[in-house]
RNA sequence: GCUCGAGUGGUGGAAUUGGUAGACACGUUGGACUUAAAAUCCAAUGACCAUUGAGGUCGUGCGGGUUCAAGUCCCGCCUCGAGUACCA
């Protein structure tokens, strides 16, 4: 009898589908436990061997947690709304929604095939109207709430509103907008609903303004800070400028300091966590008020070392700052526009190119010093940002390199206050025990007294007060996309309304044209059905629209990361239509008790989906404000590239061995054509491309050797594998196992296929534990110590090594037990029953198969996890080591039931040979228990 | 620049709390079986010195330190990786 692996597996798959063997209940006796993958997105590409790292690291806990009883929730589904299906469909005129149902089927065929134990029948689909109704029930509960300050956590907007009605916007605790106008409770009672409507959107939490985004001209619609990387689209490369564009927010700087308070609530990553804390920004400080010169009006600047005050010697505004047309004088009106313009084409990219370069220029106006009351120049430049603080600074030059660096630049003045520091080349940004001179009442003290001395005269006067400013700036919503969530928003008077709840979802209209309309309209101003008739709450064909009953509907959809923030909830319970989740299901869920993946998404998706747990908490819909309790992230399996050396401006190729005298340009081979010792198979590479058909390949040694690089997995690069390749050769539950044993789960690992061959032979050595040729070795004898002690031995490293999530060395572990069973020639029942539980979730289809073939009718995956023994483990007698002097060593046989001070007495008794051989008697006995005893004279 | 990681044989990696560094696997070499190959099994495999039998010295990026004992702890560097960047 053969390990047949291809037929186990096939036929178990069909038993756990037929079977529903890993459907999960929302009533139970047990323990719950929630294991969550991140869920992919079904490119047209299909899998590649990286993908199933995390999910295989899931699945056997998922697996371990239901052999302990647990009832586990381990789901999967499809975060299927994306760019690359629509860019697919733009270019084929395939529907996205049919591209998308093609990829996701071949990403469960190919899933399938490792043997997961998810509970499909909780599936979901992003991109699915059941799905994304729940996504804009979400977006209108954003909608229809407030940031209270006070009592910090988001409630209805219905209590602002009353709250308007009784007493204005005066005494309001509510996170808004910094220019929101003042207004008193009759006067809002006077306005028209139209002008209600618009302050209410400088209150809701998710909102449309007029703000500066960042517009990626390529892709044709704006993208959030966490999508552009270097100035650059993350998908693509494409450039990004910033334009001034009505678009929809989500306001997620109102949860800034929970998000980080949160933090330290779950076990997640200290990297990752470190991450969202850089991301998020925190800076304690001052915002200090500068009476403007013959102007009404004061600049609030804010700063995070108010103690330099009496170093400032001019301020400076971002060129987007609302008083810069005030300030400036009429002389110097000229200059400051073409400043401005020149600031404001410029894009992100070349901003940040010309960083060295310092620009600016002086409005002609001047500002109070609130101490000195001393005049101080004002000027712009474009170093200050608009989006941080309050996008204007006090310059200090002798406490800041870049204020340095702008007064040197433009010959400002500069103040040294800091007692025996030499500013005359460089700032001193440190915060060192260095005493204040030349600041008045700040004069002798250091950075930390004079903190707290200037924020309370600053408070006493008015003059200004401590503050707090984060990084974090509200998330863009809207996409000018097509495949992605309709946004329930219809508009009247140029005023955002939301389509109410009973009436989703809004779906997806057709279009004839994927691409952006002729006049710059998102895809979706394609569509010829999609108005709003307000009266009959349906959508109706645009010709209709009329300025009394029917509107235009909003024709942006959301970003990638809605749809994901939120579908954890959804695998509660997938099938209620009424709730996004129900109270049932909730309660007893609550959260994710693990969450796998990648820390890719640790400043997109993984603060987003706080960020809207927290809202729902808020309203009351939920029960925890934190979802995942804790979280690791599986590192990325690594492409391991080839290349092949074209001598430039020729189609000779030469061997690696040969390129160091030539110039020679790197070209990606496809890594199927490489064996394992780096030889390029030249015949299959003239038939790969039609390039290198005529090509020569210039040899050493009579072989062609490749160049190997390391980098992520990728189409273009050539060095994808794919795991059904694998699956077919070796079989799923080998490639389970080596995934595993590769390194650390938390580890990048560059893939290489070299040792797989020791899994799969491991499978195989424990198969011939129950079959020597086609005789069935399995025995009821009892078995013997030696054999008892070695399965003890792995069920304690594997449980232990499980619980630790050292997933290599489980299989290691497994291995050497092998090995010594084999060694033993044992084949007792007593032995192997145990160990086939310990691996079924290491090896789910061999593990299943041989349970049955030794006589269990019931499946594996139920079974208790074995229990470890200790008495099966101990030995009477061990050796210890003892090390002499640090440098002579012997061992010494000891009991384990000895007490220290016998151990000590043994050693004793050895003093003989310790005096022949050293010459001296030991003074000091150290002497740790089951472990080493040293000795010193 | 700042923040966080990581550096161990030819390779991937073990060493969980400071306690015999290199488990396990790949690769390599030799052997058994075979007409041969594959498959399988056995043995050797950190470096250097010595070898009849042994044995010895060095060794976890570099330089110091603490300790009877350091891959592990402390101080100072070097290199690589990730994130972030006019954040006031």
């Amino acid at each position: 009898m053969k390990y047949d692996f291809q037929q186990i597996e096939k036929k178990w798959q069909t038993f756990w589908a037929s079977n529903q063997t890993f459907k999960a209940h929302n009533k139970s006796e047990k323990p719950k436990f929630y294991i969550l993958d991140m869920f992919p997105y079904p490119s047209g590409a299909g899998l590649h061997v990286g993908h199933p790292l995390g999910y295989i690291a899931s699945d056997i806990i998922a697996r371990y947690k239901r052999h302990q009883g647990f009832n586990v929730l381990h789901p999967q589904g499809y975060d299927s709304f994306g760019l690359p299906a629509e860019q697919y469909a733009i270019q084929s005129g395939q529907h996205p929604a049919k591209t998308t149902q093609a990829n996701i089927k071949r990403y469960r065929k190919q899933l399938d095939r490792m043997g997961f134990s998810f509970d499909w029948t909780r599936e979901v689909q992003t991109s699915d109207p059941k799905y994304y109704r729940w996504t804009q029930w979400i977006f209108l509960k954003l909608f229809n709430s407030y940031y209270n300050t006070s009592k910090d956590k988001a409630f209805p907007i219905t209590e602002l509103i009353s709250d308007f009605e009784r007493e204005g916007n005066h005494k309001v605790f509510a996170h808004c907008e910094k220019d929101t106008q003042l207004f008193e409770a009759n006067e809002w009672n006077a306005f028209s609903e139209v002008e209600k409507e618009k302050i209410l959107l400088k209150y809701r939490l998710t909102y449309l303004s007029k703000t500066q985004v960042n517009w990626c001209p390529a892709l044709g619609t704006v993208l959030a800070n966490d999508e552009i990387v270097n100035g650059v689209s993350e998908r693509g490369g494409h450039p990004v400028i910033r334009k001034k564009m009505t678009q929809w927010s989500m306001r997620i700087s109102a949860f800034a300091n929970r998000l980080l308070e949160g933090l330290d609530q779950v076990n997640w990553p200290d990297s990752l966590k470190e991450m969202q804390r850089n991301w998020i920004g925190k800076s304690i400080g001052a915002s200090i008020f500068f009476q403007i010169k013959d102007n009404k009006n004061k600049i609030e600047i804010f700063t995070t070392r108010p103690d330099t005050i009496f170093g400032v010697t001019y301020l400076i505004l971002a060129p987007e700052h609302g008083l810069v047309k005030s300030i400036t004088t009429p002389e110097k009106e000229k200059e400051v526009e073409d400043y401005i313009a020149k600031v404001s084409t410029k894009s992100e990219r070349e901003r940040q190119a010309e960083v060295k370069n310092i620009s600016g220029v002086f409005t002609g106006g001047y500002a109070i010093h609130p101490f000195t009351k001393v005049k101080i120049p004002i000027w712009i430049g474009d170093y200050v940002l608009a989006s941080y603080g309050t996008g204007a600074v006090m310059a200090v030059p002798s406490g800041d390199q870049r204020d340095f660096d702008f007064a040197r630049h433009f010959k400002l003045q500069i103040i040294n206050i800091f007692d025996g520091i030499d500013v005359s080349k460089k700032a001193y940004v440190e915060k060192g025990n260095i005493k204040l001179i030349h600041s008045s009442f700040l004069n002798g003290m250091n950075y930390k007294e004079a903190i707290q001395k200037i924020i309370l005269e600053l408070e006493e006067n008015n003059y200004g007060k401590g503050a707090v400013h984060f990084k974090l700036r509200d998330a863009i919503f809207s996409r000018q996309r097509y495949w992605g969530e309709p946004i329930p928003i219809y508009f009247k008077s140029e005023v955002p309304y939301p389509i109410s709840e009973k009436n989703l979802p809004l779906e997806l209209p057709d279009v004839e044209k994927y691409l952006p309309t002729p006049d710059g309209k998102p895809p979706l101003g394609n569509a010829k059905n999609w108005a709003w008739d307000e009266v009959n709450e349906k959508v109706v064909p645009n010709n209709q629209i009329n300025h009394k009953t029917i509107f235009p509907i909003e024709l942006n959809t959301m970003p990638g990361w809605a749809g994901s923030s939120w579908y954890f909830n959804r695998y509660m319970d997938t099938s209620n239509h009424k709730q996004f989740v129900g109270d049932e299901a909730i309660n007893y869920w609550k959260e994710v008790d693990f969450y796998m993946g990648g820390n890719e998404h640790a400043t997109g998706h993984l603060l987003y989906s706080r960020f809207w747990q927290k809202v729902l908490f808020d309203l009351g819909y939920l029960k925890v404000d934190e979802y995942a309790k804790k979280l690791v992230n599986q590192g990325m399996i690594l492409g391991n590239s080839a290349f092949v050396y074209r001598k430039k401006g020729t189609q000779k190729f030469l061997s690696k061995g040969l390129i160091k005298d030539y110039e020679v340009e790197p070209i990606h081979v496809d890594v199927s054509l490489v064996n394992s010792s780096n030889q390029l198979d030249i015949n299959k590479v003239r038939s790969w491309q039609k390039d290198f058909k005529n090509a020569k390949f210039i040899l050493e040694d009579g072989k062609y050797i490749v160049g190997r690089e390391v980098e992520k997995m990728s189409k273009s690069k050539h060095n994808v594998v794919n795991p059904d390749e694998i699956c077919d050769t070796y079989g799923g539950d080998t490639l389970r196992m080596y995934e595993m044993f590769l390194g650390p789960i938390e580890q990048d690992k560059p893939w290489n296929t070299a040792g797989i061959s020791g899994v799969h032979n491991f499978l195989k050595k424990f198969w011939k534990l129950f079959y020597q040729e086609d005789h069935f070795l399995v025995n009821d004898q009892v078995a013997s110590a030696e054999s008892l002690k070695v399965v003890h031995q792995t069920i304690k490293k594997v449980t232990e090594d499980i619980e630790r999530l050292s997933f290599n060395t489980c299989v290691s572990s497994f291995m050497i037990c092998i090995n010594e069973l084999t060694a033993l020639k044992c084949s007792n029942r007593e032995v192997l029953e145990p160990l086939l539980v310990l691996l079924s979730p290491f090896a789910p289809h061999f593990a299943e198969e041989l349970w049955m073939r030794i006589g269990n009718s019931n499946s594996i995956a139920f079974e208790p996890f074995p229990k470890f023994d200790p008495s099966k483990l101990e030995e009477k007698v061990k050796e210890y080591p003892v090390s002499f002097n640090g440098r002579m060593r012997f061992t010494i046989k000891l009991s384990l039931e000895l007490t220290i001070e016998q151990i000590k007495e043994e050693v004793m008794n050895e003093e003989k040979t310790l005096s022949q051989l050293s010459g001296s008697l030991p003074k000091k006995i150290i002497v740790v228990p089951g472990k080493i005893i040293n000795i010193v004279t």
